[in-house]
Parts: C-alpha cells; sequence; structure tokens
DNA sequence: GTTACCAATGCAAACATTTGCGGCAAGGTT
DNA sequence: AACCTTGCCGCAAATGTTTGCATTGGTAAC
C-alpha cells in the first residue's frame, strides 16, 4: 500500500530530516553507521524508489540519449541502434529513439524534443538534404553534445569551416578496398550501384570507387546507376542483364541494392560466380542469405555503435572537447561470389 | 544569450507573477488579452521553451512510452518499433525503446526502469521463459498501462486467471490459413519449421497447424521440426532435403526460419517451385527478396503497432478499463512458391 | 574556562512549473 | 449605502530531490 514513498516519508517516520535521509541513501561520510543502517532498512521495507523526474529536475540531468535516424526499419540502423542502446544502458543511459523519415522539418522537431526533454546527448544520422546549421548551434550553446553518426551533412564550401562531431565507417578506404577487389579479379565490364545521390557518404563511395578503378591501365567499362531503393536497383539490374550490357561483376554499395540486384539475377537465372560475379558493402546478414554468400566489404552498425557511445562518454564529461570526425575501417569478408 | 528562459524570467521582465506568465502563455480565460499578449511577445523573443522536467515533475506524466522487446534488430521487431513510433509521436508521445535479449532478469529491470521514469504505459513483448507476474502485478498498482504485444506470457494452469492486455497477431487463424492452403495444393510430404518451443507463439501455430493438416482424410507426412534461429533452419532442411526424405513442402513460422531454409534450397540447386513448394509465416520483406517471391501469410508489424498505440491512448484515458485481448486478422499474399 | 574542532544532523534554497484559492478593484444591482 | 458580480491577477503550496551552509552537543586542547 506504500503506492509512493518518498524521501519525505521515511523522514517523517524515523523523526529525521529530509536531507539526512537522503544523505543516508547515498552513503554520505557525513551520516552515522546506525542511522544509515536504520534508513535503509525502512527504505527497502517500504520499498522506496527515487523519483527520477525530481532527480532530474534537480540536476539538469535525464540520463537519456537521444537518437534520430531517418528510419529504424533498416538493415544498417537497426544493427546500430540495438547496440548503441546496449552500450549505453552498459553505461546507465537509455536510449529515446526517433524517425525523421527523410523530412529536414521533421529532423528538425526531433532535435527540439530532444533539446526540451533535457537528454544528455544525442546521435544524428541526417535526411538527404540537410544542411542547414542553425539548430546544431543551439543545441552546442545549451551544452548538449551531437554526434553525428553513418550519415553526416554534406561539407560544402558555405559550412567546411564548422567542425562536427562524427563516427562514420571509412566510406573512401570501403570503396577503395571495392574497387582494388574488381581490379584483382580482372573484371571488365562492371556495373556499379549507388544509393541517392545527396548524401555525402554516396559521394564518397562514389568516387573513391571511380578513382579506384580507372587508376587501372587496362580498359574498364564502367556503368554507374543511381538507385534510392530495392525495387529501382532490381529494375536497373534486369535492364542491364537483358541488354547487351552483360556486365561480368556487379556492385553494390549497400544491403538494400544488394537484395534488388539479387532478385533480378534469380530471376534471370543467372549462376554466381559462373555467370556474374557480385560484389557489396554491407553490414553482413543480407550476403548471407544467398548461397554462394555474397562477398562484402563490412560496415559494422555494431562497432560504429560502440565506438559512438564511448565517444559520447567522453563528450558528456568534456564539453568542449574538439570537434573530431572518427572512421571505422572496413574489412573484406570473402563469400563465394567473386571469379 | 537567453541560455535557459523561464517563467520566472519573463514575470520579472514584466513585472508579474510567474502564475499569471504560465496562464497567459496557455490561454487561460482568467489573463486579459493584453498581458497575453506581451507575455507571448516577450516569450518569442527571448527563445522561452518550457522545461518539460520540471513539467513532468508537476504532473507526473512523462509522455513518454516504454517499449521492451527481446532484441531491435529482428525483422518483426523494428517494423513494429518503427510504425509505433511514428504513431506514438502523431500523438505527442515519444519512445523509449529497451532491449532484454532474451534474458528474463534484463525484462524485469527494463520494466523497473520503465517505472522510475515516470513512462505513461509499456508495451512488452517478453522474453522466451518469462512467466513471471509479480512485476506486472506492481505495474498494475502503479498505475502504469502494460500491453503485451506479439510474444505474450503464457496462460496456464497457474495464471490463467490474471487476465492481460495484450494485442497479437491471430496466430491460430494464421497457422489454420497455412494448413488449409497446404490442403488446397494436395501436398503429401511436408516439413513444417517452428521456432523456440518454449513461445507461446510456437505452442498456438504448431497446435492450430497440426489440427488442421490432420483433419484432412488423405495420409499426409508431417515432419516438425524446432529451430532457434537460421542456423538450425538452414541445417534441418539441408539435411531433410538430401536425405530419403524428399519433403514436397517447406512451411516456415517466420521470417528467420525462412531465411535460413531458402539458403539451403539454394545451395542445393533445387527450383521453385518445381521441386520443392515453399510457404511462410512473414512480415513481407524476406519473401519478396527471392524469385518467384515467397508465397506468404502476412503477420504486419505495421498495423500491429497502430492496433497497440491506439489501444493504449485508451488505456492512458481509462486505466481501470478491462483486460482486452486483441487479434489481428493475417491473409494470404501469393506469390509463386506454390504449386 | 575559553577556544577549537569534530561528527552528526537540520534548515532552507533551488530546480521550473501548475493550480486552488483568495484578493481587489470596477461596475452593476438592490 | 450595502451587496454582489465579474474580470484580472498574485500568493503559496505542491511535485521530490540535492546540497551549501548552519546548528548542535560533545570532547579535547590550551
Amino acid at each position: 500500500m506504500s503506492r509512493n514513498a518518498t524521501l519525505k516519508k521515511i523522514a517523517e517516520q524515523l523523526n529525521l530530516s529530509i536531507s539526512t535521509v537522503s544523505r543516508a541513501l547515498k552513503n554520505h561520510p557525513d551520516i552515522s553507521e546506525t542511522t544509515k543502517r536504520k534508513v535503509k532498512e525502512l527504505a527497502t521495507l517500504i520499498d522506496y524508489e527515487p523519483n527520477l523526474l525530481a532527480v532530474q529536475l534537480r540536476t539538469q540531468k535525464s540520463h537519456i540519449l537521444g537518437l534520430i535516424v531517418p528510419s529504424i526499419s533498416n538493415m544498417f540502423n537497426d544493427s546500430f541502434i540495438a547496440a548503441a542502446e546496449k552500450e549505453a544502458r552498459s553505461r546507465g543511459y537509455s536510449l529515446l529513439i526517433l524517425q525523421s523519415g527523410e523530412d529536414p522539418v521533421c529532423e528538425v522537431e526531433n532535435l527540439k524534443l530532444c533539446k526540451l526533454l533535457r537528454v544528455d546527448g544525442i546521435f544524428l544520422s541526417v535526411v538527404s538534404e540537410t544542411r542547414c546549421f542553425d539548430f546544431y548551434e543551439k543545441l552546442r550553446e545549451a551544452g548538449i553534445p551531437l554526434i553525428f553518426f553513418d550519415r553526416i551533412p554534406i561539407q560544402d564550401n558555405y559550412n567546411a569551416f564548422r567542425p562536427i562531431h562524427s563516427v562514420c565507417m571509412a566510406d573512401e578506404e570501403s570503396a577503395i578496398l571495392a574497387a582494388t577487389t574488381v581490379l584483382k579479379y580482372k573484371k571488365k565490364n562492371v556495373l556499379a550501384l549507388f544509393g541517392n545521390e545527396k548524401l555525402s557518404i554516396t559521394q564518397i563511395r562514389k568516387h573513391a570507387f571511380e578513382k579506384g578503378i580507372k587508376k587501372n591501365k587496362e580498359k574498364i567499362t564502367l556503368t554507374i546507376a543511381h538507385c534510392t531503393n530495392t525495387e529501382e536497383a532490381y529494375n536497373v539490374v534486369f535492364q542491364a542483364c537483358r541488354s547487351f550490357q552483360n556486365p561480368d561483376l556487379i556492385f553494390c554499395m549497400s544491403d538494400e541494392l544488394l537484395m534488388g540486384a539479387m532478385k533480378s539475377i534469380q530471376q534471370l537465372q543467372l549462376k554466381i560466380p559462373e555467370d556474374l560475379s557480385v560484389l557489396a558493402i554491407s553490414n553482413g546478414i543480407i550476403p548471407h542469405l544467398f548461397h554462394p554468400v555474397i562477398t562484402y566489404i563490412e560496415t559494422s552498425g555494431v562497432e560504429l555503435a560502440k565506438l559512438a557511445v564511448s565517444r559520447m562518454m567522453e563528450l558528456i564529461e568534456h564539453p568542449q572537447a574538439e570537434e573530431k570526425s572518427i572512421l571505422l575501417p572496413a574489412r573484406l569478408v570473402a563469400g563465394g561470389s567473386l571469379r
């Protein structure tokens, strides 16, 4: 029946002051052992639990981290989120997850909500077009650390001078690794699928891949296609394989695109790797759904999340720490889709 | 420089009392129009935003909903979570997401955390073995609505009398639909893959499927296997197809199992539906990765989430509402994997 | 016998807001 | 003139903690 035990009730029962009770429960050295014992006994007896809302108000800390993504149901994001939740919790933080759904307005609203709720830090994967730094500045003023992950704002001439905290896969390195892998197998006719052209991740990967391929002396035909979803990838590959193009290797920069590509390949009854080689950048789930396993360059949401959370802890302790872009190196996971 | 605008500061500037300012911002009828105007002007000028922590403490409402799942990165859960977040937000609520990772202890800790944070309601998908009702009772006492979804506690003899709020797919109906579909195609040698035997969802689906199949007069060989993950499903199907069994249809009760089964099928170079028919219960992503598309019975996390959130809103308004189990009917989505 | 110090505890402000109740004028009614 | 509205506003309590600064009583040092 002790519906809401408070410090006050304990204090009254024991003829102590609220402050003494508070300190006793926290093992404050000022309080005598006997008092501590009595307080703790009564506390457990009446099932006392501190009211976190009051604690938060007093300390101005919520022990909650905000996490904003365009969409939760996305191969990469959900592995990141799952890992981030686990990491955060092990450090006493909870995760408040919000979706922006590719809408920049909604993204700002989400940021505002995080600020209103006094979250202790924010992880943000920006929606495609975002480029507005106004609100980021407000957060900085409010002392709320903001870490970009995976998708970061495009750094063009206008904002190149505003440094940010970020944690990303080493996209350039991944794409170069992909290109050198292609060269190693001496492929001549490559179809490369990239995502939304407006995303920095797309631009970086594309440039690096192109550069890597063109470095080769021999002649390689490289066809590049931009597909924003699985369906488009399916169509592009279907057309390419039925036409005179006949690529000998298909490269997909993401799981979504790989899914579309594979469906076309199955439909056309092309054999991997006999008829066609496949290479992808992936977080490692989708490639294992097929036989042979698709060779891929791993971008681990799990590892990235660990990095992000530990960086966040640093920033919470030292809010003035200098902006830093952290890159997580990629590695090649060999399947059987290359020959 | 208005680092933290408060009601107090506005009040001081305007020589008003805090309460008047508070009411003015809320359009309270007691306040004159001129005062309201002045207050609102200054409020926007100095960028006032109410401190939600204080509001929460005062009103004892956090406007946050807790959502606890065994794991976020799971085909079904992430679609549910994504939809729930969207629905909740449209009603002014945010989602605090926690993972229990198949650990009953962790599940209780998560529930406790939700209680401490004074969430306004909790969605819970239980981990396998959970059967303890002690804490649920505490939540009821604290007036925090608890809605089970997808995975609900097993209702055995001991707790059959404790009603709960729940929102689930119509599992029995889905399985019966699966069975009648199998019968329609006159299959004789069926391999059926089910998940963790301890889950209610598994038990219900298995019983209904078995019953549906055995209703048939003609002789059907039904082999049932329990697999707790993709890997196990892969192995079971591999063994079965290479042995003398040679099933003519494989039924998978979940996406995870389907993924494993399909990998074996590809590896063995079996043609669907010529060599083998496939039927699954799925939320609709995985079946579309293959060609032909796998025929499946749809369990929509999105629809379920909508139901769950609207039910939660009812419970928040009427906490004493009677316990009710809501079932969402399933439908057959025809692909090309049956013949 | 004053001073000093220590351990143990209490006071009260602060966090920012909401809200019941009461005050106080101005104007209208008996 | 006494009374009652009514419109506008402020007081103060309440939400549950945390924490800097007293306050006590006791004991040891000088």
